[in-house]
DNA sequence: ATTGAGAGTTTTTTT
DNA sequence: AACTCTCAAT
């Protein structure tokens, strides 16, 4: 593509950014302000000038801006080598090169929440520290606070008076030392520790400066201290920093995002340009004013002044609705009869919710219809807990440090080793300064150790080295190796409870997206990759735009667009929720948050709340949100007899029938995003039909050897390769399934 | 060492 | 309401 053809159809100030190339550039970008395309056209503007695609760095907060990101570059530039990422995963794979600086080996372990609390615990018991009444979980955000804040543990020092405080102070180094020692970080160290290496390592820095010429930050104004810091340190010998930032939507004061950042970008830089983008090209009129009326209301603002040439559109509506069930079967009565008329496909509809709990009851009117609908979630599905144990397997093979891991597994399934062998062989350790591999390979000398048990952990040891040997193979060889070898697999198939099923179908789906990734990383050796994709991604990353109607939180909605949006659930102690009461500056990003949801919408907009709520058990009585008195009245349209109860009647109501029900019309069944994206996956569908044929833990009949038990597959098409257990003295033989001529007896289950 | 019952706690949002 | 953790019985 030439240069006249990046530059067409963009407005001045689109073009103005786009063709910036050396120095500071900030771009000030209201919802719907064409973004996106404004940085994509850049980068490919910027390659046309000769530019080296190796000279430019993206970060972003999701991999799904990354992705969107890359995709719309290639559209523009084929075969561009730019490196668009995420923070986490620069810092990730900066730190497998270089981390260790700081004592960081390069298979180094990623812990989630869950694992660095677990840990914390441990560590907090075995110092016998008193927690007061304080939980770890509130230990733990006070040391990701102090994280966010590039503080270290030596330096944290607890404000004059605060228990919390001289709790933490104790723990912190505690906890890092716990860390270091399992050759693990949390997510909060992957930023932190990159920033202190390029801190400490000047010549590292420069280096890096150089390579990366042109440095491009997306969402600015969520960035933290640390990813300040770094995003600085790449960009002082070649101060070409790009960042785009809409300070209306800064959504993650709760993480550490410091607006300042942004707003004090100009004086960082100072001959910053600065370029705005205030026309929205996404929301009618209406919408559009609703929003800027509410967001007007913060102080703590730059004034900003979005204008959209689309057309008025429809007033936003207003419901107030007796209580939440009757605020799902309305949304999705109306959903049903849009989809009916053919006006819509689901597709263009989302309900957005202030927190994810409140998803259920919506899910279930939605699914009572029929109607196709996705929850994006968070990170549940690497969350379930069998998707966790089986995955601590592989953690625990790469990295046989990783302590998380190895609590997870050392009796998962059971396999007789107690808490008390446990602790007597993590003692030991201890004493010994040992990790927990040396410990259990050696665990004949720990004292006071009962025999039965040293023979347990031998056992347990040459599992892991049984499974060590395949760790260069494929994922899903690995992963079914894990299945059979832990006697996971025979849990299962034994199991006939509803749960355990469930269970299995979820690992099942890993097998899947392990074989996809191999497909994806044919060379050896991918499991830190794996590993660091399973720790890194979110659900939100998995979303498809398929044909379904999409439920979501409002922060996984940033940077989405949908037809029609549904927000629900606004009411005080909700939206604002009722941890942000307290501060000004919480109940602003409260407002900010909703602003967000608002602008999603491009056509139609309602905004509801119900007068009733059931919560935590209990039937409560509501407040609508504050919130809702600041929408300008003369956009909005309000219904719903419980405006009446909540005194919002001060002009007549117009009371509307309820969607009419309809005969359900047959349509596809939910199905989890991971699934979507594997059976919608090009490879798939071109894979080899006959392979297809065998799965995970098959009865196979061979002509030699008589019957087997498919253990693990990998590979694909002509080269997809199944192990097979035929027992006794034949044991595990490995076929390419296109020649052996292994014949399919029964499908599991 | 494992299991099950009862107690107690939880929930904001996400990399 | 749902989940996790603790403690006592097997």
């Amino acid at each position: 593509m030439n240069d006249a053809d990046l530059l067409s159809g963009l407005t001045p100030a689109q073009r103005e950014a786009v063709t910036h190339v050396e120095g500071p550039l900030l771009i000030l970008a209201g919802p719907g302000s064409g973004k996106t395309r404004v940085v994509t056209h850049r980068i490919a503007y910027l390659l046309s000038q000769g530019i080296p695609g190796e000279h430019l760095l993206g970060l972003t907060f999701t991999n799904k801006a990354a992705t969107e990101m890359a995709s719309r570059v290639a559209a523009l530039v084929p075969g561009a080598k730019v490196w668009l990422g995420t923070f986490h995963r620069f810092a990730a794979q900066f730190l497998r090169r270089h981390g260790r600086l700081i004592g960081l080996e390069a298979n180094f372990t990623i812990y989630d929440k869950e694992d660095a609390v677990r840990g914390l615990r441990r560590v907090i018991a075995e110092a016998g520290v008193d927690l007061m009444n304080y939980t770890p979980d509130a230990i733990s955000a006070a040391i990701s606070w102090a994280k966010n804040a590039f503080i270290q543990p030596h330096e944290y020092s607890p404000r004059d008076g605060s228990p919390i405080g001289s709790i933490v102070q104790r723990v912190y180094p505690l906890y890092q030392r716990w860390l270091t020692l399992a050759n693990a970080v949390d997510f909060d160290d992957l930023l932190l520790d990159t920033a202190i290496i390029l801190q400490r390592a000047p010549e590292l820095r420069r280096e890096l400066d150089a390579r990366y010429r042109y440095v491009m930050v997306d969402e600015y104004q969520d960035t933290n201290l640390v990813q300040y810091a770094i995003a600085r340190a790449l960009c002082i010998d070649h101060p070409n920093l790009a960042v785009t930032g809409d300070p209306d939507q800064s959504i993650y004061g709760w993480r550490g995002a410091n607006l300042n950042n942004i707003l004090e970008f100009e004086r960082d830089f100072p001959n910053v340009r600065v370029v705005r983008l205030e026309q929205n090209y996404r929301s009618t009129k209406k919408i559009l004013q609703a929003a800027a009326g509410l967001i007007a209301h913060n102080v703590k603002r730059k004034r900003k002044d979005l204008f959209t040439l689309n057309e008025a559109g429809a007033d936003v509506r207003l419901v107030g609705y007796r209580d939440q069930t009757e605020e799902a079967e309305d949304i999705a009565s109306r959903i049903q009869a849009a989809l009916r008329e053919g006006r819509r496909r689901a597709r263009d509809f989302a309900i957005f919710y202030r927190v994810n709990a409140l998803s259920r009851e919506f899910e279930l009117a939605i699914r009572r219809r029929n109607i196709p609908y996705q929850i994006v979630n968070g990170v549940e599905f690497f969350q379930r807990r069998e998707i966790k144990d089986v995955v601590a397997y592989l953690k625990f093979i790469q990295n046989p440090c990783d302590e998380a891991a190895f609590l997870r597994i050392i009796n998962t399934p059971t396999r007789g080793i107690g808490n008390t062998t446990v602790s007597q062989v993590l003692e030991f350790a201890r004493t010994r300064g040992w990790d927990v591999w040396t410990a259990i390979s050696r665990a004949d000398a720990v004292p006071g150790l009962q025999s039965r048990a040293v023979g347990k952990l031998a056992e347990f040891v040459r599992l892991i080295n049984g499974l060590t040997a395949m760790a260069a193979g494929p994922i899903e060889e690995i992963l079914g190796c894990v299945l059979s070898e832990t006697g996971y697999r025979d849990l299962f198939r034994k199991s006939s409870s509803e749960e355990d099923q469930e269970r299995l179908a979820n690992v099942e789906e890993l097998l899947t997206y392990a074989r996809l990734f191999d497909e994806q990383h044919p060379e050896p050796g991918g499991l830190d990759t794996f590993l660091e994709e399973v720790s890194l991604v979110n659900d939100v990353d998995a979303w498809e735009s398929d044909d379904r109607v999409t439920l979501m939180s409002l922060h996984a909605s940033k940077g989405l667009e949908f037809p029609v949006v549904f927000l629900t659930a606004v009411e005080q102690g909700i939206l604002p929720h009722e941890r942000s009461l307290k501060g000004n500056d919480q109940l602003e990003e409260e407002r900010r948050l909703m602003f967000v949801g608002m602008t999603r919408a491009m056509e139609e907009l309602q905004i509801s709340f119900a007068a009733m709520r059931d919560f935590r058990g209990q039937r409560r009585l509501t407040i609508p949100s504050p919130f809702l008195l600041e929408l300008p009245k003369d956009c909005v349209q309000r219904s719903g007899k419980a405006l009446d109860i909540a005194g919002f009647s001060d002009r007549p109501i117009a009371r509307e029938a309820p969607a009419g029900k309809s005969p359900a019309r047959p349509v596809a069944a939910p199905i989890h995003p991971l699934t979507t994206a594997a059976a919608l996956s090009g490879a798939t569908a071109t894979r080899a039909i006959a392979t297809d044929d065998y799965a995970q833990d098959m009865l196979v009949a061979h002509p030699r050897h008589g019957v087997g038990r498919i253990v693990a597959l990998s590979g694909s098409g002509e080269n997809r390769k199944a192990t097979v257990d035929f027992g006794g003295r034949v044991g595990w033989l490995k076929f390419i399934l296109a020649k052996a001529g292994l014949k399919p007896l029964k499908r599991p289950r």
